[in-house]
DNA sequence: CGACTGACTTAGGGCAACGCAAGTCAGATA
DNA sequence: TATCTGACTTGCGTTGCCCTAAGTCAGTCG
């Protein structure tokens, strides 16, 4: 666990109130968000796609989709194949996209936790080869364990309680 | 995003039904589940404290504290303080720490995406004072982007595609 | 002994997520 | 013109998460 620092050291005394962690769990706070970036990260794009890869009804698809969308984690382009009428394509933006290292940390936890031989897929690094995984770095590039961390409030030295 | 190989690479083909990510979210599905965790990385222990700090309702503090012990992340112990009765303390297991490289990637998401000023707290290493961040590396140590990984069936396609 | 504290449990109710079944609607096809 | 397909929407009932308020119970303190 990491080490409470200044301020923070009497956990007593504050309240994770404006924690970054709280407000990401809103935005992605149900499973079929979760799945449907899952799946946008696969490379769908197409809402019956998205509602049967995904296993979730087609209209909590459409009502997480819009929500995606409104958040800014999923844009709305129309598209039109030859022959085709315009259709909705959905992709992640660069906010969407950089939920990327979060997906990938649970799915590492799930695949060395609730499964009995390491998960169905892998990702592996497309120029080396090598499996690729998570990791805590500092800027220094040191490889960090929980332990090793203190967690400190910037830009704050006075004795004001954290939000 | 990843790049689909071999018996994954038409979409259309396979169901992600066995998804290491699908199961973490069932492990931590809810907001509630998610602050205890990190109400216990930040050292809080005993019933009150969890319900509390988490800003969370007592009878749903027990329930979730209850699920997280019979799943494995959280150890319920006994301790003493001299003139104290014997209380439980609730402390993370080796399962429930492996959940922080994911705690800490979506905090950090946060950090980026939903506040203004970068998030209230930091992780910094201890040892050498760097801020500390979530990375995607490779087991030869390169740096990862989402668009440098081939996603892989191990034991069901070359292990390194063609390119 | 009675009050108090910490760790819960019980009762009751609101609300949000979800699934199913069915309907809408625009544009391409026959 | 009728049909078909894709992208939704509407209606309805269920389940589960969560809250408040109040109660329980064991051990400690005065």
């Amino acid at each position: 666990m990491p080490r409470l620092t200044g301020v923070l050291a009497p956990r007593e005394h504050w309240q994770a109130t404006a924690c970054s962690l709280a407000k990401a769990i809103d935005v992605v706070s149900t499973r079929s968000a979760f799945l449907l970036i899952r799946e946008a990260f696969y490379g769908t794009t197409r809402f019956d796609d998205f509602a049967e890869r995904a296993g979730i009804s087609e209209p909590v698809c459409a009502a997480r989709l819009r929500e995606l969308v409104d958040e800014g984690l999923l844009a709305r382009e129309q598209y039109q194949e030859p022959g085709q009428r315009a259709r909705p394509a959905y992709r992640l933006t660069e906010k969407g996209a950089g939920l990327f290292p979060a997906l990938a940390a649970l799915m590492q936890w799930g695949d060395r936790w609730l499964t009995e031989n390491g998960g169905p897929v892998k990702f592996r690094h497309r120029d080396c080869g090598e499996p690729v995984e998570v990791e805590l770095r500092c800027a220094a590039g040191h490889r960090t364990e929980p332990g090793d961390l203190d967690l400190v409030r910037p830009g704050h030295s006075g004795s004001h309680p954290a939000r």
